[in-house]
Formats: C-alpha cells, sequence, structure tokens
RNA sequence: GGGCCCGUAGCUUAGACUGGCUGGAGCACCCGGCUGAUAACCGGGAGGCCGAGAGUUCAAAUCUCUCCGGGCCCA
C-alpha cells in the first residue's frame, strides 16, 4: 500500500497524478457529499452561486471565479460555519440559449421560430440548457469546486418560476411594476428588439440622406420679419414625428439673411461648416445665445399629420446637443431616438410613432400610408422641398447599425415595456450599497455607485420566447391582475392546473382564465422577463420561497458572501441588490470578491477569432487542477490578468511540486525508518525543528488573518514563502539526520516536526489547492488514501499556539544571511564546496541571537558551507582582529555582517573533499541505475593515487553513504561493458561497475 | 464624449493607505557550481529615469495636479 502510494517521477505530470488518486479518493470516501455536510449547527455562512448561463464554453475568466469562491467556502467550513447555501445553479433562460437554438435550427427570423413551434422551441432551448450544464458541471468538478450538483437549482425549473412570479407580484402590489415606454434597437424586418451587443455586431457604413430644414418660428408680435430655425437629419421619415426641437443654452446661435430675404438661425460655428468659403458666407445679423431660443414655437414640418399638443413643437435646451456637425438645433422625435425620448419624457410631450410592427407607415400618416419608412424617405423629401422647407439636401456616409442576422437597417424606437421603477428607490439602493464590503473596494463608490445613483428604471419585458413570463394578466375592462403563483393561476383558470404544467410559452398563454370580477376572458402580457431577474431572485428563488415554509432562507439575511467576474457589475450584482432591496428592503450581500478579465499571455483579451483562447479543462488536463488556482490567487485576480501555460508552470505548479516532493522526501524515509504519525504537537530540542514550528505558527496567523479580509493573494503568498524556507532551507539542512542509520532521538524529533509541518501546512493549503493539500496530508498522516482514512477537508482550521519564538525566526535570517555571504568567499576564492575548509570567522549576530541559536549555529553553518570550525565574534573583536590576506578573504555581507574564510583547504581536508567527489561518483551511477536508495550494492574501484588515498581514510564513510555492501579496489583500469569511468576526479582517473546485492 | 481601474526589471509581483535607510523578491536570461527530494538546489552577473511632466516637502515609487499609454463599462 505504501509503496504503491509513492507519486511517480520524474515529475512531469506531478500534479495530475496527484489529481487522479486524489479525485479517486474523495469519490470512493465519498469526501465531497460528507464536508458539505459538516457542521449543521455552525455558525451560518450565507452564500449563493451566481449561475452561469448554461450557454457555451466556460473560459478561463469562469474558472478564476470557481477559485477564489472555492477557497472563501472551504476556509469558512473548515472553521466551523455552516455553509447556506452550497446548491450549485445554472442560468437556463434568455436569449443567448434562444440564439443557440436558431443557429442549431439555421433559423433566421422569429417568424421561424414560430413557424417551427413554440412548444418544440421551448423544448429545444431546455436540451441545450442542459448540454451545456453538463460541460460546466465537468469544468467546476474538475477544478475542485465543492457545491451540491445534485440539488442543483435551475431557473427555469417550475418552483423556480413560481418563486419568482411571487415576487413579480410583490412588486406590482407596491407599484414597482409598471408599463411604460423605453427606446430600444429595433429591427422591423425580424419585429424584435436586439440587445446592446447584437447591435454592436451590425455596424456598416451607411449613405443616407443629410437634409437641413427650415422651421418657421411663431413670431411675437413685434413685427420682426419671420426667422426659421434650422434643423438637420439623416433620417426624414421621423419628420412627421417631430414634436420638438432642442438647442443647447450654452452654444452661441447668429441670424444671418438668406438670399430670399428670410431670416435664418443656426449655430454659430455650424455657419463656417455650411459656408465654408468666406466670400459667399451670409452677413451675421444677430447673435444670440441659446437660451434666447428657448421655449420659442414653431411650425413642424408636417403640421397637418403631427398632432399638436401641449408643450409639444417648442425649443427646449438639452446638453446633448453639440456643435460637432449639423446645426446646432436637433429635431426631437420621441418615439425614435434615446435623446429624444428622455427629453420627451421629462417635458411630458407623448408619443407620436405613425410605424407599424414591420416599419411602415400606418393611416396616421396618409402621405406615405404602407410605405417602409426607408422608401418613404425620398417621398418625404420631395413634398418638403415643394413646400419650400428643405433648405439643403446632400449625402452622408456614416456608420448606421444593421441587423446582424438579416442585414435590415435597425431603428431606434420607444416600444412598449414593463418596468422595475427603481429610480424611486435609488436612495435605498444607494444606502444599501454603502454597507457592502466590496474587494476591490474602489467599484463600490466607482463604477457600481455610479451606475445605481444615475437611477435607471430597470427595462424588464422582452418580446421573446424562453424565459420566465411576465405574470399579468389584463381584464378588457382594463385592469390588470399580477399572478403571485400557480394556485393563484389556478382560481383565474377556474380549476386545477393540468398535470405537469409547464408555465413556460406558450403552455402558459394556452390556458384559459377568466377575471373573477368580470368574468371576462384574460389575455397575459405576451412578454418573457430579463433573465437578469431570474438571477437576481436565486438567493429566495431556490428555496422555493415563500411556497415551502421551511427552508434556510431568511429573508432578513442579506449573503455574506459572493464573488463574479466584472462584467457582473450591471448583471448579477445590481439584480441581486434590487431585488433585495424591493422584496426585503435589506442589502443583498455583505462581501463580494469581483475579479477581473483573464487576458492571453500578451495581454490581450481571449477570443475565438483571434484563436487565443486557452481551454480550462485543457489545462487542468495537462496541469493538474491546483496549479492553475494556486497561479490565479498568487497573479493580480481583481485586475486584467495575463494568464498562460508558463505562467502557471513557473508560478503555482513549481511551488505546489516542491511541496509533494518534499512529502515523497518524507514519506520515502519514514518508511524506511518505520516511524509511525503522531498528530500531538511535537516539542522538540533542535534550533531547526524549532525554527520551523515557528514558521508554522508564523504562516497560519498570516494566512488566517489574511482569508479573513478574503485576500486570497496574500495567502497564497505566504504559503509560497514558507515553502521555500521549507525545502532549501529546513530539509537540506536536516536531511542527514534522516538517513542515520540507527534510530535517535533527533531523528525521531525530526520525523515529528516534519510530520506535524506537513499534516498543519495541508489543512492551511486545503482551502488553496485542495487537491495537493489532500497528497500532502494523505503522506504526512501516512494514512496513504486508505480505505476509511481522514480526510483532509473533514478537518477543522488549524490555530496553533506557543509554538512561535520571533527571536528564533529573526536569528535563523541572520545565519541565512551569514551562508549566502559565506557561498560568496568560496565563488571568490574558487574553491567548490565538496573541498572543506579550515575556518570561517563571523560577526554580526547579537549576543541573544547566539544564545538562542546555541550549540545549532556551528553545525548549521559548517554544514552548509563545509568548513571546519565556525569562530563567531563580535564586531569589535573582528574589527580588531588582522585578517593576512594570503590565507583569508573577507566580506562585509551588510552593514550587520562581517565574515571571513580561510583560502586553502590542507592536504588532509584535500583527501576528504575528494572522497566527496568519489561518493558523488558512486550516487549519480546508483541514480543512473534507478537504485532505491535502500538497495545495497558491490562496487569495484579502480582509482588514481591520489583518490587511493582518500579511499583509505574515508573508506567507512563512502561505504555507509553509498550503500555499499563491499567495495573492491582493481590494481589494474576496468573495462568493458557496465563500467563508468572518469579521467579528471582532482587530477585522478576514476573508473568502476557497480551491482545490486 | 462620460465614468472607473491599472502602469515598479522581458514577465509576475512587495513596498503606496500612514512620505524617510542602498526600491525588495520569484521566473526567464548569461557565467559558474552542485545534484541520492524536485521542470530541483547554490553563488555571481546583467537588467529599474518606479509611464512622463509639474507641484507640495528637508525628503516623493508613495501625497496633489496635468498629460501619455493600456483595459473595462456606458453613451
Amino acid at each position: 500500500m505504501e509503496q504503491g502510494s509513492s507519486v511517480s517521477r520524474p515529475a512531469a505530470n506531478l500534479l495530475v497524478t496527484v489529481d487522479q488518486r486524489v479525485n479517486d479518493f474523495w469519490r470512493r470516501e465519498r469526501v465531497p457529499e460528507r464536508a458539505l455536510g459538516l457542521h449543521p449547527k455552525g455558525i451560518p455562512f450565507r452564500f449563493t452561486e451566481g449561475p452561469p448561463t448554461a450557454n457555451g464554453k466556460p473560459h478561463m475568466g469562469h474558472l478564476l471565479t470557481r477559485a477564489l469562491k472555492d477557497c472563501v467556502l472551504r476556509y469558512k467550513r473548515m472553521q466551523g460555519h455552516r455553509i447556506i447555501t452550497s446548491m450549485a445553479g445554472w442560468d437556463c433562460h434568455g436569449l443567448p440559449v434562444e440564439l443557440e437554438v436558431e443557429k442549431a435550427q439555421g433559423f433566421r427570423s422569429k417568424k421561424d421560430i414560430e413557424r417551427f413551434g413554440l412548444a418544440k422551441f421551448a423544448e429545444a432551448c431546455r436540451s441545450s440548457v442542459m448540454i451545456y450544464e453538463a460541460l460546466w458541471r465537468e469544468m467546476s468538478e474538475m477544478v475542485g469546486y465543492w457545491l451540491d450538483y445534485s440539488h442543483a437549482y435551475f431557473t427555469m425549473d417550475t418552483r423556480y418560476i413560481e418563486s419568482v412570479w411571487w415576487s413579480l407580484k410583490q412588486l406590482h402590489e407596491k407599484g414597482y411594476l409598471e408599463k411604460g415606454r423605453y427606446i430600444v434597437p429595433y429591427c422591423p424586418r425580424c419585429e424584435t428588439p436586439e440587445a446592446a451587443h447584437e447591435v454592436a455586431q451590425g455596424y456598416r457604413e451607411a449613405d443616407d440622406p443629410s437634409v437641413t430644414i427650415a422651421l418657421r418660428i411663431q413670431s411675437r408680435d413685434d413685427g420682426a420679419p419671420p426667422r426659421s430655425i434650422l434643423v438637420w437629419t439623416t433620417t426624414p421619415w421621423t419628420l412627421p414625428a417631430n414634436l420638438a426641437l432642442a438647442v443647447n443654452p450654452a452654444m452661441r446661435y447668429v441670424v444671418f439673411a438668406g438670399e430670399d430675404g428670410r431670416e435664418f438661425i443656426m449655430e454659430e460655428s455650424a455657419l463656417t461648416r455650411y459656408f465654408p468659403d468666406p466670400a459667399h458666407r451670409p452677413k451675421v445679423q444677430a447673435v444670440l445665445g441659446g437660451g434666447d431660443l428657448v421655449g420659442l414655437s414653431y411650425t413642424p414640418p408636417f403640421p397637418e399629420v403631427t398632432p399638436a399638443g401641449e408643450g409639444r413643437h417648442r425649443i427646449y435646451p438639452a446638453s446633448f446637443v453639440s456643435a460637432e456637425d449639423g446645426t446646432g438645433i436637433v429635431h426631437i422625435a420621441p418615439s425614435f431616438g434615446a435623446d429624444d425620448f428622455a427629453l420627451g419624457t421629462e417635458h411630458k410631450l407623448g408619443f407620436f410613432d405613425p410605424l407599424d410592427p414591420s416599419g411602415h407607415f400606418t393611416s396616421e400618416v396618409p402621405l406615405v400610408q404602407g410605405k417602409s419608412f426607408k422608401t418613404a424617405d425620398p417621398i418625404l423629401l420631395k413634398i418638403l422641398s415643394e413646400r419650400g422647407i428643405v433648405w439643403r439636401e446632400e449625402r452622408i456616409k456614416h456608420t448606421y447599425p444593421f441587423c446582424y442576422r438579416c442585414g435590415h437597417p435597425l431603428i431606434y424606437r420607444a416600444l412598449e415595456t414593463w418596468f422595475i421603477r427603481t429610480h424611486r428607490v435609488t436612495e435605498r439602493l444607494m444606502a444599501h450599497n454603502a454597507t457592502v464590503n466590496w474587494l476591490p473596494a474602489h467599484l463600490k463608490q466607482g463604477r457600481f455607485g455610479n451606475f445605481v445613483a444615475e437611477g435607471k428604471d430597470w427595462a424588464l419585458s422582452r418580446n421573446r420566447y424562453w424565459g420566465t413570463p411576465l405574470p399579468v394578466w389584463n381584464c378588457p375592462r382594463g385592469h390588470a391582475i399580477a399572478v403571485g403563483g400557480f394556485a393563484e393561476l389556478a382560481q383565474l383558470h377556474g380549476g386545477d392546473l393540468p398535470p405537469g404544467f409547464d408555465p413556460h410559452k406558450p403552455f402558459v398563454d394556452a390556458l384559459e382564465t377568466r377575471c373573477p370580477e368580470h368574468r371576462e376572458p384574460l389575455v397575459r402580457e405576451p412578454y418573457v422577463i430579463d433573465c437578469w431577474y431570474d438571477s437576481g431572485s436565486a438567493p429566495f428563488a431556490q428555496y422555493h420561497y415563500p411556497f415551502e415554509p421551511h427552508t434556510d432562507f431568511d429573508p432578513a439575511a442579506p449573503l455574506d458572501f459572493i464573488s463574479e467576474g466584472l462584467d457582473q457589475t450591471r448583471g448579477w450584482f445590481y439584480s441581486l441588490l434590487v431585488n433585495a432591496t424591493l422584496l426585503f428592503d435589506r442589502p443583498a450581500y455583505r462581501n463580494l470578491i469581483v475579479n477581473g478579465m483573464v487576458l492571453d499571455e500578451r495581454g490581450q483579451k481571449q477570443s475565438k477569432s483571434k484563436g487565443n483562447v486557452t481551454d480550462p479543462v485543457e489545462m487542468m488536463r495537462t496541469l493538474g487542477a491546483d496549479g492553475p488556482r494556486m497561479a490565479m490567487y498568487l497573479g493580480p485576480y481583481t485586475e486584467p490578468m495575463r494568464f498562460s501555460e508558463h505562467y502557471v508552470r513557473t508560478t503555482g505548479t513549481h511551488l505546489l511540486s516542491t511541496l509533494v516532493n518534499v512529502a515523497e522526501f518524507y514519506r520515502e524515509n519514514r518508511v524506511a525508518d518505520h516511524y509511525a504519525y503522531s498528530p500531538e504537537v511535537p516539542h522538540p530540542h533542535g534550533v531547526l525543528d524549532r525554527w520551523l514550528l515557528s514558521r508554522l505558527q508564523s504562516l497560519n496567523e498570516a494566512v488566517t488573518h489574511a482569508l479573513d479580509a478574503l485576500d486570497l493573494h496574500t495567502a497564497a503568498t505566504s504559503v509560497e514563502r514558507f515553502v521555500e524556507d521549507l525545502s532549501t532551507w529546513y530539509l537540506r539542512r536536516s536531511r542527514h539526520r534522516f538517513w542515520d542509520e540507527t534510530p535517535s532521538a533527533d531523528r525521531t524529533e525530526g520525523y515529528a516536526t516534519l510530520s506535524f509541518t506537513l499534516a498543519t501546512l495541508s489543512r492551511i493549503l486545503a482551502p488553496l489547492a485542495p487537491h495537493v493539500a489532500e497528497q500532502v496530508y494523505q503522506t504526512a498522516t501516512g494514512a496513504e488514501f486508505a480505505g476509511g482514512s481522514p480526510s483532509v477537508h473533514l478537518e477543522p482550521w488549524p490555530s496553533l499556539s506557543g509554538l512561535k519564538d520571533p527571536v528564533l525566526e529573526g536569528a535563523m535570517r541572520r545565519v541565512m544571511d551569514l551562508v549566502e555571504a559565506g557561498r560568496n568567499l568560496r565563488m571568490r576564492i574558487s574553491v567548490k564546496s565538496r573541498i572543506p575548509l579550515p575556518e570561517v570567522v563571523a560577526a554580526g549576530l547579537n549576543p541573544e541571537e547566539r544564545q538562542v541559536l546555541g550549540d545549532a549555529l556551528p553545525d548549521l553553518v559548517q554544514g552548509e558551507l563545509n568548513v571546519k570550525r565556525l569562530t563567531m565574534l563580535s564586531r569589535e573583536e573582528f574589527a580588531v582582529r588582522t585578517f593576512p590576506e594570503e590565507n583569508w578573504v573577507v566580506l562585509a555581507a551588510d552593514e550587520q555582517l562581517l565574515v571571513a574564510l580561510t583560502r586553502a583547504p590542507t592536504r588532509e581536508l584535500l583527501l576528504e573533499g575528494l572522497s566527496r567527489e568519489m561518493i558523488r561518483r558512486i550516487q549519480t551511477v546508483r541514480k543512473e541505475r534507478h537504485l532505491r536508495y535502500t538497495d545495497r550494492v558491490s562496487v569495484r574501484l579502480f582509482l588514481g593515487p591520489n583518490l587511493r588515498e582518500a579511499l583509505e581514510q574515508f573508506r567507512e564513510r563512502i561505504e555507509r553513504e553509498c550503500q555499499i555492501a563491499s567495495l573492491i579496489t582493481e590494481p589494474q583500469p576496468l573495462r568493458g561493458e557496465g563500467v563508468y569511468a572518469w579521467d579528471d576526479v582532482g587530477g585522478d582517473m576514476m573508473a568502476l561497475t557497480l551491482e545490486r546485492v
């Protein structure tokens, strides 16, 4: 068992092997299930999984988010918290899912969907979701993101939808849910609005009319000549819908006379654009401020079709009016533009929208009735020309949005939309946001705070099919009924709902309903809702609240922690806040970590078209899961982060494979020495052991502090430094103890210290690198994945005390510096460290430091520097002592530390060095033969004269270190197969054969 | 056009809130050593106008302003 659980070397796929073994163990012992069920009485730690859209393959950014969430949840679990809730979740609705199906079916428009049949379409969407859910689940489980996947919530589930309906009815009753209008990009051919990211795909160069018209201002009974204001537009078809004009009060406008004697008004700098040649530029007769124009009335371009009304056809001030193009006077058609809409709403101008859903003029504009908006352009212009209203007519090339699916030009138009009136609670939203601990902090008042402060309403309804249906039914008598659950719907239906009732379209609309008051048939609003509302409902809807009475959902309790990517700022972070505020009047969450975007190795955004997308599953198959995880914690995860295989290998993989190999070292030796693990806190005597334990407690404290602050970066770098110290100082300085032939108290204390350290470190590492932590834990405790073994993930978070010794840690730091200085000196005199030197003299450790190190100080330094004697002096003593240059080399390592080293080895020491040369070469051969280091061998040697002398003196040591059972020296050079030979070992020949015995 | 963030060695970063010692470290690179735990380890080297400029100050990577570059979001 013990041999079999050794990790294979060389370590190319070391961490992949670890993952496999650990995953087998977890599956066999049902560790995730047991871990998720720990601490049923623990202090709640409230969490909700932000449901990823079950659409498209997961990318590196998703891996990052999972790594962050998993780390925090594991930490809290180890601290004894009960996680509420560990349910996984999937966002199932929305246009991305519909598009996926449309693409698969080759659909080009909504009409294709209708022809296909809504019931079949819904089924296809559902299947699509389930395919992606499997992909995502694979990635999430691979990275070790432990959630309860078998009880995941799906936003398309009937019960989930019922909870969402409940909440919408709450909003409706409180008056937050209302019908209104909203400007959206709209494709008349597909008869659907488009989302911003869709519009962004469809910008193209377009050739359009560029028309300047002159609208007559109504004179103010002062006898002055009539003036006309000049208005520029590229969409003449919107002119029948003109309800106002806008000017910028901060700009200057000029009055000038035209050739026909009429007076015209435009913005000052626009005059230069319209008349580039100064010789032909008309004379300015008067200059007006924009404010002078505000309030004036004018005659609209088509007075016979455009309904007059209060406030209409006047000039309004607006800051969005610019002087960059046009005349500095903007035509306002509130039905057909965002700025227009806002201004129209502000001044209560109402709407005039004479287009039908397919973009053809209705009978409201008889001049062009039945014509599409685009073909109406020239006809309308011709009429205006005949009336003398067209002042200048040109063409313009500019970029314009087209439908990315069918290529038809889009229009912006005001559509009937259901809103959540969030602007009414902007103050509450801001107050709740103020309580949140945002990481990074700048988002709180920055990007997110600004967005909330803008106080825009939430346009909730969508003209689509696959989504939560808007649960509002209209009575022909003119009132609306919001349905807050299936029981209420059954009442309207007048009987039980059909068995297995699916609330999606088209089933919900096929249900017959009657108004309980007027007995008239009800018709549901045809919309589905924004899927962000679905996910924002997750904290309660995943529990089917309030229909199921005894759940973990507490209406009064915000979530303790969530984490998602920066793209969720206006997505989930916002919808959670709105839901929590409107439904429960409390903040939605207390802490959140927002991760940045994951870029490729050159800092470029990863995108399919660039072909620079790293597949997280592929990466984990090559490198294991924990290397990428660790690399993410070690990087700037709240900012855009470069990420590549090379980056992972040199950070996370390096750190973790070092650690695994330290554990492997421990295993091999303790198996050979039959050391039995004990979980007791050791109290060793040796300085190195005590130093390591002190470092361990310091690490424990640092990581606890960091994770409490949700600072995973500091936690990871602390671990990194510790592993470095463990591997390159403690182990290198200690390894010989573990090779002692005979058991000693010191060796046993070494095992106790190392195993305790590894076991504790594995617990500290568990939230960060769960697989490697398990491997190290199993090795350290000697459990070795045996059936019924405990798992590190069922252990509590360590809280060491009484082991810390700051003086010792500081003193050891000085020793490390001293050794480094000594190595530097050896380098200068070109004496390799295999050759012992007689003496090193040093100063710079204070008495306290020297005392805490005691006898160990010479051992540490002499062993590491391979010198026979260490003499410690005070700085004063060092200063007065002379170090003749022919015998000594001296270095001031820093302001404190002074080191002097003897230059030349004695003949005796030279021979000792040669013995080590021989040992090294024999060891090399052993390694080449893949011998375990417990294997014993017989060796035949042919040696030059110096080496022979060295062998005579150090024979016993060579035999011991190389595990030699029989050693024969040959007088003649060895020849033939199996002979290893060197011509220059300290100037001598050396050859050998070696056999396992 | 507006908002937010980020610029420290080729790369990843510490230091910034609270100004102060020669701006530390790892990877990569070059030279050398070592190798019976390791994609290991050890020593040395090269590599920084701390994005630029101005200001405050006895003193600025750090505080202030402006600009430049990059990113994200919005219009």
